[in-house]
RNA sequence: GCCCCCGUAGCUCAGCUGGAUAGAGCGUCGGUUUCCUAAACCGAAGGUCGCAGGUUCGAGCCCUGCCGGGGGUACCA
């Protein structure tokens, strides 16, 4: 339904906040050799293999089928023995007996062992936490994030339409593309966020056509948005009225809109006055939103100003063959390619939204030079997108084959799908006040209420978690209470586990030297305390990941599967109340924590709290 | 009809691109607070991973065919 109105691009303005806006990470020196710890361990497991194997490791990719076991008491890397059973002409288990027996334990390998089929390697958990702990201080475990190909990529999401309700629906929309935007960002990509607003065309105007045929109705002094949405929903509800009684009641009420739509393009003094004032109230009300979720674009494209560019294109491409007539109207034949056929101009001449998306198109390639083009919309444009794609790699534009569709599923209610029309949906507006109340009667008690500002973290972080914790191609169900619960599988229980950390830092006061290497023979590297290691030390691949899929869902599972590793983590091992140098090792290990928790939260979109 | 997505515990979902005994949350039952935030942790119960074949040393994951749910399929966005 309003799924996405996209189009040209703005100034450059920033909406939202500019200081809710988290920049990609700074950018280490190229100077500093990054010393990527996480692969430390790893490449010393690797060359041992190499080693030990000699000419049978030969064509295999040893790094890539080492992989943690399922569970850390049976250490920190396991190598399967099963593709040398060929080579070797030897049962598995036993060639991992043998070469386990082969591999001398030294270095960051403390021990290594054979287990079935598999041979298991453990690393000296003391070195890990120093190596990984120095990494963070000097910013190398961060750049090892960083891809080897970056390249300048525009990722285009939220695409609100105007004078529509803007609800929960699109909340999806908006996460998954901010995500994304810094995880980009963060993989070192020259990341231009782009918004696509829909401030035009027939259903702009049947809004219009209602306002103007109800000049009774006043607008109230607060929600001036929801009352411009139901006033649009009024107006497809007469429509749909009209076409029940007869054809001719339909032709009539539409012809009287379309008259609308005219005098909104010729400029009528009248309509263009209400359509600017409106349309103004929405941008306002777009604004406000972005800004309480911290969200920000670099640019932004209006599909209003895009009619000229699209007909100019058809017209072009229409004269070098690439489009075509047909039944009356100018199509895009692509049924060579198995994708039917894309109408880019009516049979009367109007344009449509292919016509605008290929100008779009045209601008961010010729314009903003990108190489790279990402679409954050709803599934249920799937067709229309790779018809635009192929149709761009008609029109000879390489880099249409880097183009993506970002593609989403619904947002559903408990009750089922939600619907504008029966009321079901929940505004934003609305949205907001509900989900600060939910927080506000779970957290505060007799004692105190919790503050505004964490409030609001704590809201934006169960809504973008809630959001972002399913993957893309599954449907979400809006559960506010679900959704707020203290305990489980939410955004509260995540920044909780933050408040925690920044608890045992406060308690442990000023004056703690953390820049020092941890000892052997520490006591340092139970289970909760490995398990939590090897888990932060995955940061970097589940980032590439994300990347790779253009689903920001995996990143949500790492924080939430930490946040368990550390909740145990926190119940077995006493920080504050370990000996020296234990309480050193402990230490380390929760600021590690803490920074890597905040950094991933932050591609999430979601700020860390002091205290809750 | 054709195309795309989804099908994993009662419910809501993970499952790291084919590896070890399929994991969480909610809900149910039972434990843990003189101890850094119990918004937590531990344990129990709960599964023919929609069905049937196939590929493979090995399949929840790949291939084929069915079944079920959703979406799309030339003048809406």
């Amino acid at each position: 339904m309003p799924a996405r109105a996209r189009a040209g691009r703005g100034t450059g303005t920033w909406h939202g906040h500019a200081a809710a806006w988290t920049p990609a990470p700074p950018s280490v020196p190229s100077s500093v050799p990054p010393r990527r710890p996480c692969t430390v361990f790893k490449s010393a497991v690797v060359a041992a293999l190499r080693e030990a194997l000699g000419a049978d490791a030969e064509g295999l990719d040893l790094a890539a089928q080492l992989s943690p076991p399922p569970k850390v008491e049976m250490g920190d890397l396991a190598f399967p023995c099963f593709p040398l059973a060929k080579i070797r002409k030897a049962p598995p288990p036993k060639i991992a007996a043998e070469l386990a027996a082969a591999i001398p334990a030294g270095g960051p390998i403390a021990e290594v062992k054979a287990l079935g089929p598999y041979v298991n390697f453990f690393a000296d958990p003391a070195a890990m936490l120093t190596a990984l702990h120095e990494g963070l201080e000097d910013g190398s475990f961060f750049d090892a994030l960083r891809t080897d190909a970056p390249t300048r990529v525009m990722i285009e999401f939220s695409q609100p339409n105007t004078h529509k309700v803007f609800h929960v629906g699109h909340l999806r929309n908006v996460c998954v593309g901010d995500a994304l935007v810094r995880v980009f960002r963060a993989r070192g990509h020259d990341v231009v966020a782009a918004n696509y607003y829909g401030d035009f065309g027939i259903d702009v105007a049947k809004c219009l056509w209602w306002l103007r045929g109800h000049p009774q109705e006043e607008p109230p002094v607060e929600g001036r948005t929801a009352w411009l949405g139901q006033a649009y929903t009024a107006a497809t509800l007469t429509v749909e009225e009209a076409e029940g009684q007869g054809q001719e009641e339909g032709d009539a009420i539409k012809a009287s809109i379309r008259e609308v739509l005219t005098a909104m393009e010729e400029g009528e003094a009248e309509v263009t006055e209400l359509y600017r004032e409106t349309r103004q109230w929405c941008l306002d009300e777009f604004a406000s939103i972005y800004g309480w979720l911290g969200v920000g674009f670099d640019t932004d494209f209006f599909e209003s100003e895009l009619e000229e560019a699209g007909n100019a294109v058809v017209d072009d491409y229409l004269a070098k063959g690439v489009f075509v007539e047909s039944r009356g109207a100018i199509i895009s034949d692509l049924e060579e390619q198995g994708l039917s056929v894309a109408l880019v101009r009516k049979s009367d001449g109007a344009s449509l939204y292919m016509t605008w998306d290929l100008a779009l198109a045209r601008r961010k390639f010729d314009e903003f030079d990108v190489q790279k083009s990402l679409y954050v919309v709803g599934s249920e444009q799937t067709l229309h997108f790779q018809q635009l794609f192929a149709t761009l790699g008609n029109m000879g534009y390489e880099r249409a084959k880097d183009c993506r569709h970002v593609s989403y599923e619904l947002v559903m209610l408990p009750e089922g799908k939600m619907s504008s029309r029966k009321g079901t949906a929940i505004p934003f507006h609305q949205l907001r006040t509900r989900v600060l109340a939910a927080i506000h009667a779970k957290m505060d008690d007799a004692e105190h209420e919790v503050d505004p500002d964490t409030a609001d973290k704590v809201a934006v972080a169960c809504l973008k978690y809630g959001m972002l914790h399913v993957g893309n191609g599954r449907r979400v169900v809006f559960d506010i209470d679900d959704w707020t619960n203290p305990e489980g599988d939410t955004g509260a229980y995540l920044l909780y586990s933050l408040a925690r950390i920044a608890g045992i830092q406060r308690k442990a006061g000023e004056g703690v030297d953390l820049a020092q290497a941890v000892s052997p023979d520490s006591g340092f590297g139970v289970e909760a305390e490995r398990g939590l290691l090897n888990h932060l030390m995955s940061y970097p691949q589940v980032v590439a990941r994300v990347e790779d899929s253009c689903d920001p869902s995996a990143l949500a599972s790492f924080v939430y599967e930490g946040a368990k590793r550390f909740s145990r983590f926190y119940q077995e091992c006493p920080v504050l109340k370990a000996d020296e140098p234990l309480r050193l090792a402990r230490l380390q290990l929760a600021a590690c924590t803490q920074r890597v928790f905040t950094e991933a939260l932050g591609l999430l979109g979601i700020d860390a709290v002091e205290a809750m």
